[in-house]
DNA sequence: TTGTATGCGTTATCAA
DNA sequence: TTGATAACGCATACAA
C-alpha cells in the first residue's frame, strides 16, 4: 500500500513529476547530508586547534585568531563549509574523536613542540584524510607544512636594532631543536648579530616559551642580576608584551632605555602604550597557502613546501630616527 | 549478480553475520552523511559571525573571540560540532548561503545595530532552523537572546569611579536604541551619575561606536574643546585602548589625571601599561547560556531569557585607593 | 541477541 | 529534457 509514501514521493504524486525531478528541481534546499552520502564529497574542512595556554579566558594563541579569520573567510570563497574543533593537549584523540568522513581535509594548528604532536600526526596519518600543519616542515610530518620565514623576519628586526645603535640586545624565546618556528628566530637574532660583529652572550637569552609571565619573570631576572641590555627582542608580540610591561613597571623608558621588539603583527600592538614594533606574518596569505594546499591534497594535485615573507613593522617600542607613528 | 556487493555485505557474508550486525560492531567508523540521512539528526551547530569591522587584519570583533572559544569548548563537551560561517555585513545571505540541514541550530553573533540585521532575522525565521543571538532581547526577534547584564555592569563601574572622587566622567559610547547593548550601559552610567548627585553632561558624552580611532578622535576633540574630567568610562574595551593611549600621548597621565574604565575584559586588559579595569563579561557562561538555550529550542523545550551576571576588575587605569595589580 | 526488509533524499545510469 | 530504477550506508521496525 502506498499511503504511506515518503514526501518527496508524495510531492512527486502530486506534481505528476518523478521524484527524480523534484529532487532536481528544489535543487537549492537540498538535504546534504543525503547528497554527500551519494556523492561521497563533503565540500568541508576542519580547522583543528591543538590549545596549550591554560588560561581560561583566553583559550586560543592570539596569533591563531586571526589566521583562523582568514581561513574562514578564504574557505568560504572557496566554496568550503569550515568546521573548527578545539582540542585541549590532554585529549585523547583516538576515542573521542572519529575524523572519518567529517571532513575533506584538515587543517592542524597548534603551538607546542612538534614531540607532543607525534602521535597526534600518527592519527591523522591513520585516518587517511589529507592535512597540512602550520609551522616548519619536519621529515615525519608527511603532509604538507606551511610556515612564515622566521629566520628572515628576526634577521630583519635585530638588524633594524642594530641599526638604531644597540648593541646589548636580548632574547626572549625558545632555541632549541624541539621549537623549529622560535630556533628559526633565534637563528636571525645571531646571524644579526654576528653579521654586526656583536657577540651571542648566553646571559642576554632568556629561555621562556608562551606564557606572558615567563617573560615578566624574565626581564625581573635580567634586571636583578644586573645584566645590562639596550634592546629585547622577543619570539612573539605576547613575550614582547610582557617584558614591556615589567620594563615600565621596574622604571625603564620604552623606547628611551631600552628597545622592544616583537614578532607576529597581533592587532593590540598598535594600540599599546607605546605601541610595538614587531614582525608581521601575513595570516591572509599564510590561509590561503593553507587552503589552497589543502585543495592539492584533497584533488592528488603536487604541493610544494611555501614560506610566508614576513614585514618589519616599525612602531613607537623601538625608539632612534626610524620612528614612525601608526 | 552479487560479485560487487557493498563491503558491508561482503564482510556480513565472509562472517556470517548481517549487515547490521556489523554496523553495529563497526560502529567506530561509521559514515556520519549517511547516518544523518536517516536519523535526520546533524548534531551540528552554526556559528554566525556577521562581521563589521574593516580593518582586514582583525576580522572579527575582540570581545567575540573568547565568546567563540568558549562556544566550541562547550559545544564540544555536548557532542555538538562546530560549523563557523564569517558572514560580510553586505553579503546577501539567501543566496550565497543555504542554512538548509547543515545544522541543527543556529547561534548568531553580531554587533550591529538591530536595524540592520532585521533582513537576516527574517531570512533566519524563514529558514525555521532554531537560531539564538547574542545581545539584548527585540520584539521581533522571535526566538532567544542572550546578553550580559550591561545596565548593572555599567552601573557598578561608574559607581566605582564616583567611589574614587571623581566627578566630572565621560563616556564614550553609543546611547541611542538601535544599539541596546550600548544604551544599556549609558544607562546604568547615568544612573549611577544620579544616584551621586553628579548631573549627566552632553559635553561629557562621545557619540562613538565600535572603532578605536573613534575614541582617539573624541578625546582629541574633548581636550581641544578644552573640556575637563576626570575619568572616562567607555562602552567597550577597545574604545578604552584607544582613549588611554591618546591620553597618554597626549601627556595626560593615567591613572593620576584620569582614570579610564572599559567594557568587556579582553585578555589585552591586564597587558596594558598601565592595566585597564573594566567590566568583564563571562563569556564561558554566556556560551552555556546559548547552547543549553539552542539545545532547547532544537528539542522543542521551554526556553527563559538570560541575563548573564557581569564583573567589575579593577586595575591601575582606574586610581584611587583601591589599586589592584594583576 | 541476530537477521531481514524497507526507507532516508540524493546522485548516476540508462531509456524514452 | 524527463522518467524510471539502482545504489550510497545507515536506521528502524519487526521477525526469528
Amino acid at each position: 500500500m502506498g499511503t504511506k509514501r515518503p514526501p518527496s514521493l508524495d510531492i512527486a504524486a502530486m506534481t505528476g513529476v518523478s521524484h527524480t525531478t523534484v529532487s532536481r528541481a528544489l535543487n537549492d534546499k537540498v538535504d546534504l547530508s543525503a547528497r554527500r552520502v551519494r556523492s561521497k564529497k563533503i565540500h568541508t574542512l576542519a580547522v583543528l586547534i591543538s590549545e596549550d595556554l591554560d588560561q581560561t579566558d583566553n583559550p586560543i594563541n592570539p596569533f591563531f585568531l586571526p589566521l583562523i579569520g582568514s581561513i574562514l573567510k578564504y574557505a568560504g570563497q572557496k566554496g568550503y563549509e569550515v568546521l573548527v574543533s578545539l582540542q585541549q593537549q590532554s585529549d585523547d584523540w583516538g576515542t573521542d574523536y572519529g575524523f572519518s568522513r567529517r571532513a575533506d581535509g584538515i587543517i592542524f594548528l597548534g603551538c607546542k613542540d612538534y614531540e607532543s604532536y607525534t602521535h597526534k600526526f600518527e592519527y591523522l596519518n591513520a585516518v587517511g584524510d589529507p592535512w597540512v600543519v602550520w609551522g616548519v616542515d619536519r621529515p615525519d610530518c608527511a603532509k604538507l607544512c606551511i610556515g612564515s620565514d622566521n629566520e628572515g623576519g628576526a634577521y630583519d628586526a635585530v638588524r633594524h636594532l642594530v641599526g638604531l645603535g644597540r648593541t646589548r640586545i636580548a632574547y626572549l624565546g625558545k632555541s632549541a631543536p624541539e621549537h623549529p618556528e622560535f630556533k628559526e628566530r633565534y637563528e636571525g637574532y645571531c646571524r644579526a648579530l654576528t653579521e654586526a660583529g656583536l657577540p651571542v652572550e648566553d646571559a642576554l637569552h632568556g629561555d621562556v616559551f608562551l606564557e606572558r609571565e615567563e617573560a615578566v619573570a624574565a626581564v625581573d631576572s635580567m634586571l636583578d642580576d644586573g645584566i645590562r641590555f639596550d634592546a629585547v627582542f622577543c619570539a612573539t608580540d605576547l613575550l614582547a608584551m610582557g617584558a614591556m610591561q615589567q620594563l615600565i613597571r621596574r622604571g625603564l623608558r620604552v623606547p628611551e632605555d631600552v628597545s622592544v621588539m616583537g614578532f607576529d603583527d597581533l592587532w593590540v600592538c598598535s594600540s599599546l602604550s607605546p605601541s610595538l614594533s614587531t614582525v608581521r606574518q601575513d595570516t591572509g596569505a599564510a590561509a590561503r597557502a593553507l587552503i589552497d594546499g589543502l585543495s592539492c591534497l584533497i584533488e592528488n594535485e603536487p604541493v610544494h613546501l611555501t614560506r610566508m615573507p614576513t614585514q618589519l613593522v616599525i612602531r613607537e617600542s623601538c625608539g632612534g630616527l626610524n620612528i614612525r607613528r601608526h
